[in-house]
DNA sequence: GCTATCAGGCTACCT
DNA sequence: ACAGGTAGCCTGATAGCG
């Protein structure tokens, strides 16, 4: 690599310092920077250094003189920015105040500077899982609990296991051995699928048993801390976390029952040889072979998730120029950051306050709780039911090409005024065009001048786009991973990383009138491309959503398609904009409502949208829905589903809805009738299972009230529930003859 | 006291 | 701690009815 395996933010006699690994050692490096912030006041407030610096203002592009404010440790600079009477006063704060974002705030202001501590040694890999035996009818294992058995394997992938001969043995002598392993291979990188569980369990079971944790770290006296959040720390040694990537992986979205390791690694076609053991067995199976091969087996499945997700992590510490440790907590908070950051630097532009504070008419007004600060996308349904066939038009990375295509960037980019809600119109002058952008969330046309100069940002996502496409081609003719992972790479800078933040309303660099402008060409273009097939193919568009839309002909001519889009795309942007379509066929589908809707293509059948996918229901509507919709693309009479529908004959683990806790359990606003916090207080109570983010809970209805699956009985099941169920879904796919006989039948 | 309707809260999806 | 958009399910308040 060429940048370090990890960099923290480190206190050397008063001054904060960085502590760098790389090559398996530690250096403490004076960050040339101090954690700072800047005014446009002359602020009577204690720092180091405050000074005055000449910039360009991200509000209006005008050379002016800001204070900087330079503090010792980011400690202090907190105890001054977390004043509330300061707030509005001071930017670009927040990149000096937290570890990783005072990293970013190096790596912006001295853009090579971890360039400087590259890790040229291969890295060392320690993939680890552990089991642990559980109190009787206790599904999750504590701290008490010892552990009973330890799988691994490094870089060559081979997996080896340690086991507890006993259940009357203690773990001591399993943990002593585990740790002799793993002082051999010295790793750099542990992995492992949740890192609040495994590596915090050995570090503590450790503790219990009198174990030295000192060699778990590179340091002789080394740290091997479990911090906030039952995060460990171990000195010297990344911890990656598969789960956290796969947890953002929205590819998953809808297509896993959950994520954990089994449902992942199987549904990236992880070949399956034996069945996962269940709670209880795991617990019955002390110093069986069986305990270690399932043990390895999740090793294997470990392994296999992380050559999915590893190369995007290593190509973006490389590319960023960020340290690994950086890379494997990503999010597109921070890449906004380095992205933007770095451009911002480059044009000398500071960033003089939020969104929020410079835009106050879009993102202070009164708002009802969730109700959005901007207009987005078109989205909306024609006609539903079955159609035969079905194209789907499509535009390419549509709001990066829309973002270069029409230079919207900070230095050409200008929201000039708010007028009367209207219609959509370009102005072109000498110097600019003036856009007429309706919102009809801030219910005002917003006046938007762009600069014919070239702007640095619209430059930007333009390089971004042309990468792509050049890995994207690479990627198609060679068919190596790691083209695909800079092509995705490329795709997620230019669209989150990009457009979304710059609609942000707390981003440090946040630039909101380019993401207003950028949905308002989107939603025309959408527009544009729905009247030239409905013009081409009357009444043909059956659904639209952002940069896609479905519609059907018998008399489909792709070259017509493509003569009127250019023409019109001439005709609606007075410009040349090299905005694409691609064409896909199905040979049918059946649209229920917007973004939900099932397709056919070949023998495949591809459900869209929360009606169709319904995960978080039971198994008997995702059945009944499997079934009704094979038979809607196939298009078949639906003359008869199964009996059992009607009877609701089916074991109790069919009835067996779930929701997963989305929040910290005291961020709900009604803890006493909200269904996920009662299910959470019933699951710690009866299971002792603590609530927490991401936990997820299987419950049935009875007659008076939802309880948790564990709890059920088949008997107290509330059976007219479970019949509007099975009723709403038949409404669902139009079987009205079978509604009415269910409903003949409910009588 | 019962049912229907609506808004608000939240999760699960889509682009 | 990325944006907005749609749909479904649940709760609790309120209106309307007898």
């Amino acid at each position: 690599m060429n940048v370090p395996l990890s960099a923290r933010c480190s206190i050397v006699k008063g001054v904060e310092k960085l502590r760098v690994w790389y090559n398996g050692k530690e250096r403490i490096v004076d960050t040339k920077i101090r954690p700072y912030f800047y005014s446009y006041r002359d602020l009577d407030i204690e720092c180091f250094k405050k000074e005055k610096v000449k910039a360009k203002a991200l509000s209006d592009h005008q050379e002016k003189t800001f204070w900087k404010y330079s503090f010792n440790t980011r400690a202090e600079l907190r105890a001054v920015s977390g004043k509330p009477e300061l707030k509005e006063d001071i930017f670009e704060n927040e990149l000096s105040e937290y570890g990783d974002s005072f990293i970013i705030r190096n790596r912006l202001d001295r853009p090579n500077v971890f360039e400087l501590f590259p890790h040229k040694n291969e890295l060392i890999l320690l993939f680890v899982d552990i089991e642990q035996e559980t109190d009787k009818g206790i599904k999750f294992p504590t701290g008490e609990n010892n552990l009973s058995s330890i799988a691994w394997c490094t870089n060559d992938r081979d997996v080896k296991c340690i086991l507890k001969k006993k259940e009357s043995e203690s773990d001591k002598l399993l943990l002593e051995n585990f740790i002799d392993e793993y002082a051999k291979i010295n790793p750099d990188v542990v992995v492992c699928y949740n890192k609040t569980y495994d590596i915090p369990m050995i570090i503590r079971r450790c503790i219990r048993n009198n174990i030295d944790t000192s060699p778990l770290t590179k340091n002789q006296e080394g740290r091997a801390n479990i911090g906030k959040k039952e995060m460990a720390f171990l000195d010297g040694i990344v911890i990656y976390d598969v789960y956290d990537s796969a947890r953002q992986d929205q590819a998953l979205d809808g297509n896993v029952e959950n994520r954990g390791l089994k449902e992942v690694s199987n549904f990236f076609g992880f070949e399956e040889k034996r069945k996962p053991l269940t709670y209880e067995e795991i617990s019955e199976k002390i110093g069986t072979k069986e305990l270690a091969e399932y043990n390895m087996d999740d090793v294997k499945r470990l392994f296999y998730l992380f050559d999915i997700y590893w190369p995007g992590i290593e190509y973006n510490a490389n590319d960023l120029k960020i340290p690994l440790s950086i890379a494997v907590a990503m999010n597109i908070t921070k890449l906004g950051m380095i992205c933007i950051g770095e451009e911002y630097k480059k044009q000398n532009i500071i960033a003089d306050g939020t969104n929020e504070q410079r835009y106050d008419k879009i993102f202070r007004r009164k708002k009802k709780a969730g109700e959005p600060n901007y207009q987005g996308a078109l989205v909306g349904i024609d006609r539903n039911g079955y159609f035969e066939p079905v194209y789907k038009a499509d535009y390419g990375s549509m709001y990066p090409t829309i973002m270069s295509s029409f230079n919207l960037s900070p230095d050409t980019t200008k929201l000039l005024e708010y007028v009367p809600y209207g219609k959509f119109k370009i102005e072109e002058e000498e110097m600019w065009f003036v856009y007429h952008i309706p919102d009809d969330v801030l219910k005002m046309n917003l006046i938007i001048q762009v600069s014919k100069r070239p702007g640095f940002f619209a430059l930007l996502v333009k390089k971004f786009l042309l990468e792509r496409m050049s890995f994207k081609n690479s990627y198609k003719k060679t068919g190596l991973e790691r083209y695909k992972s800079a092509s995705d790479n490329r795709k997620v800078k230019a669209n989150g990383g990009v457009y979304g933040n710059q609609g942000a309303a707390h981003h440090p660099f946040g630039f909101a009138p380019i993401a207003i402008a950028t949905c308002g060409f989107g939603r025309e273009a959408a527009q544009m491309l729905i009247d030239v097939l409905n013009g081409l193919y009357p009444n043909s568009v059956i659904e639209t959503d952002t940069d896609g839309i479905y519609f059907t002909t018998k008399n489909f001519n792709e070259e017509d398609v493509m003569d009127a889009f250019k023409k019109k795309l001439k005709q609606v942007f007075k410009k040349d904009i090299s905005l694409d379509i691609d064409i896909d066929k199905y040979d049918s589908g059946y649209f229920y409502k917007a973004k939900n809707y099932v397709l056919k293509k070949g023998d495949k059948i591809i459900k869209h949208g929360v009606a169709m996918k319904a995960q978080s229901k039971n198994i008997l509507s995702r059945n009944l829905i499997e079934e009704l919709a094979k038979a809607k693309v196939n298009n078949q009479p639906i003359t008869k589903i199964s009996d059992n529908y009607m009877k609701l004959d089916f074991p109790l683990e069919h009835f067996a809805m779930n929701v997963t806790m989305g929040m910290p359990y005291g961020s709900y606003k009604n803890k006493e009738g909200n269904l996920v916090t009662r299910l959470a207080r019933d699951a710690e109570r009866i299971q002792r299972i603590e609530p927490a983010v991401g936990n997820r809970y299987y419950y049935v209805k009875e007659k008076h009230d939802y309880v948790l699956l564990e709890e059920a009985s088949i008997e107290r099941l509330d059976i007219t529930y479970y019949r509007e169920q099975v009723k709403r879904i038949l409404k669902m796919f139009d079987v009205s003859l079978i509604a009415t006989k269910l409903d003949d039948w409910l009588k």
